[in-house]
Order: C-alpha cells, then sequence, then structure tokens
DNA sequence: TAGATTTGTATGTATGTACATTAAATTCAA
DNA sequence: TTGAATTTAATGTACATACATACAAATCTA
C-alpha cells in the first residue's frame, strides 16, 4: 500500500485537499475491505454491525427507527430495511410502540449481544493489525477527522 | 458535525483504532455526500469522476479495463460497468484493442475533457470549504492515512 | 500444434446507497 | 373538532459494490 500517488499511480492532484478526498475514498476502500472479510463468515455487513452496536449501546432500552438512523455511519443508508435483515437473522426485536403506533421500537436480542460479544476481539485484533499507527498517530488521525467535518 | 461521539451519540469504543475505523466511515459518508451533491447535476458519481480523471492522466494514451481498475479507489467496484455508463454519455470512448483482442482500450473524449475543465475550480472550491483543516493539517491527515495502509 | 492454463472483460446476483414517494398516525391550527 | 401539516416508517427505483462465474482470446506446455 503505502503512499497513495504509487498505490493508485495519480500524482495530478489539484491541491492538499483534492489530495485528502482521494486518500480519504481510498483508504475507506482499504478499512471497509478488512471489515468485509472479518464480518462475512457471520453473515454481517460494516453499518449492520455499526447498528447491533448502536442498539447494545441503549442498554435495553428499546431505540426507533429514526434514532437508530441519526447514529448510522451512512446517513443516506436505510436504517428500515437494515433492521429488517437484522431481525430476519433474530439478531434484534422490532415491536410496535405502544405510545406512537407510527413508530417501531428496535432492541438488540439475546442472540445480537451473543454474536458482538464474540465478535469483539476478533475486532479489536484486526483494527491493530490493519491499521498501521501508533496509538498516539491513531488519536491524532482521530483528531483530524474529528476537525475535518468542522 | 465536530467530535465524532457527539455526532453519532456514541462513545463506546473498543479503543482508539476502533474509534478510527468509525471515523474513517462516518468521514468518508461526510465527504462522499458533498461531493454526490457537487456531481449530481453533472450526473457524474464519485467514481466516475475519478475514472475521468485517471484517463486523462494518460494523455491520450489508451488504457485498458484492467488497468484503470487497478488505479480505482475502490478495487471492488466495476471497471466494465463504469465504462460503459461513461461512454454512453459519450465521455470516454472504448474500442477492441487491434493487438489483443480480448482487451478494450479506453479514452477520455472531448467531450469528458471538457466536463473535468469545467469542474476542477467548482470541485476546489469546495473541497476547502468542507475540509475544515489547514493546509498543514491536511498534509499531516495524508501522511497518516498513507502511514495506516502501510 | 492440440489441449490445458491464464488473462481480460463481461455478466449475474445479492446487498447497499441515494433519493423520491407513499401511507399511516399524530399534531397543529382555524 | 375537522382538515391541513408534520412526523415516522416502509417502499420503489436507479445505481454502486462485492463477489462469483462465464466466455472468448491469448499463452503456455507437452
Amino acid at each position: 500500500m503505502g503512499k497513495l500517488e504509487e498505490a493508485i499511480q495519480q500524482k495530478d492532484f489539484i491541491d492538499p485537499y483534492h489530495k485528502a478526498v482521494v486518500n480519504l475514498l481510498f483508504t475507506h476502500s482499504y478499512v471497509v475491505g478488512y471489515q468485509n472479510a472479518l464480518l462475512k463468515p457471520y453473515d454481517l455487513s460494516p453499518e449492520q454491525y455499526n447498528v447491533l452496536r448502536i442498539l447494545r449501546g441503549q442498554n435495553g432500552n428499546p431505540t426507533t427507527v429514526s434514532s437508530i438512523q441519526e447514529r448510522m455511519l451512512n446517513k443516506m443508508s436505510n436504517a428500515s430495511r437494515l433492521v429488517e435483515k437484522l431481525k430476519a437473522k433474530g439478531l434484534v426485536i422490532r415491536e410496535e410502540c405502544p405510545t406512537d403506533r407510527r413508530q417501531v421500537d428496535v432492541m438488540i436480542s439475546a442472540e445480537g449481544l451473543k454474536l458482538l460479544e464474540k465478535l469483539e476481539t476478533r475486532i479489536q485484533d484486526s483494527n491493530k493489525y490493519y491499521i498501521k499507527l501508533s496509538e498516539s498517530e491513531v488519536r491524532n488521525l482521530n483528531m483530524l477527522l474529528d476537525k475535518l467535518r468542522g
């Protein structure tokens, strides 16, 4: 991998900002590749995994579909259909909200929790393997990404 | 936007590496959102725009589909179908390679070049607008992303 | 040089993304 | 309190991604 210019044989960037955009897209693909590889045996996509983590973060309280959507990494993806997929696999429980019949209460199931637990160390090991940065560099990266979005 | 934890209301990351993965996915979505908005009026996706830039980088020499694939930001996407889309819009020229009939020579068309030119300043302005980093911070980010991939 | 292997591209399928639209329930306002 | 506006979720569609497979052309090998 290494330097972007060599990796994609492109060097005529408009400016460092344009290069950063390309670098982010390329690094995203790199990261998602590893995520997919790790999650595929468990029949989960990265965003499905993330939704399970969002639900676990609620500590047993049900969450609505729109609340999940707000917290998702990809704002444009479709929480409704993702929840449907997770339900089909028995990883979440979905039921009509008693106080507002438009809403749908979603909770992670016991199976969902068990799956997350099983994945935790694998994810941790995998992340450290393919992110070839020291802990302080990673913190620096996180700081820059946060600042990038303003 | 700002800090990741607030933006997606999630704070229980396994470690800074896991947070970096989430941060990259989220920032990717942020960036692609702006890219899509800018390119949509021109009926281009970010990867189609990138392919046009790859082709322009060849300075008039034809490129094969597999060579495009190698240089694409998303290694798993489908250069064949992207080229087909670009050809349908008249932005590239595609013809059978005379020396190897398996291969397909692809070149950017005059229209494609004109479109890239028209987009250049818009892209440049847009990037600087939504990437809220100084030039030295952007360079630092590029360095970290390059290093991340090893 | 015939048959096997490899290479380059296209196609098929399932899923995900982007965005518009629909439909039902709720809230607001006259 | 009734009709309009808003909210919540689901659905439809076009395109993109991920990955397997097919198929023709070229290359290798015996």
